[in-house]
DNA sequence: CAAGGATGTTGCAATATTGCTACATAGCAT
DNA sequence: ATGCTATGTAGCAATATTGCAACATCCTTG
């Protein structure tokens, strides 16, 4: 499938490839775990992409960590 | 924007209505609260769509519920 | 019977997310 | 130097998500 990454206005942050190095785990073997590409996980972690829910809830899976602990809303208040 | 609401490997469940209906609130006032169109928040308590990663958050956030609380991964296992 | 609110459903357009391929760099080992 | 791993970056195609409009039904309430 695809497009290229792009725009997209800002909206989360997010602290996987801390916990993921936490884990001692490469980019490629969180994405083999979650059954993602190993550049998905890239753009996600740059913040150039804020990933579907499904793939939110795996990674939160994978990484031990709460879907809130992970991802911060911006632009709050 | 736009498609139509469509297929999509049926991969989360979640509690959003009845959490809403808790809360008193009707579609359109949850639809305000987060900033999306009351269809789509008819579309993801249907389970027709999961929501994006955001949406999810700040769902989540109105519904004062965590996301693991709310949504759930089906085919788990 | 109006009129209105909440909800369901369909259609189309715009954008976001993901898969995948290909190329680049840097580090670390042999 | 050659190889291997981890990573960054770019493009294209396919699909998912959202906005928005239009119509419907079902329930109230006046």
């Amino acid at each position: 499938m695809g497009r290229k990454p792009k725009d997209q206005e800002e909206s989360v942050v997010n602290r996987i490839e801390e916990l993921r190095l936490a884990k001692g785990i490469s980019r490629q073997q969180l994405a083999d775990a979650v059954g993602v590409h190993y550049q998905t996980v890239g753009y996600i972690e740059r913040g150039e992409y804020s990933p579907s829910l499904v793939l939110a809830l795996q990674i939160a899976k994978v990484l031990g960590t709460p879907v809130e602990k992970i991802f911060k809303l911006e632009e709050e208040n």
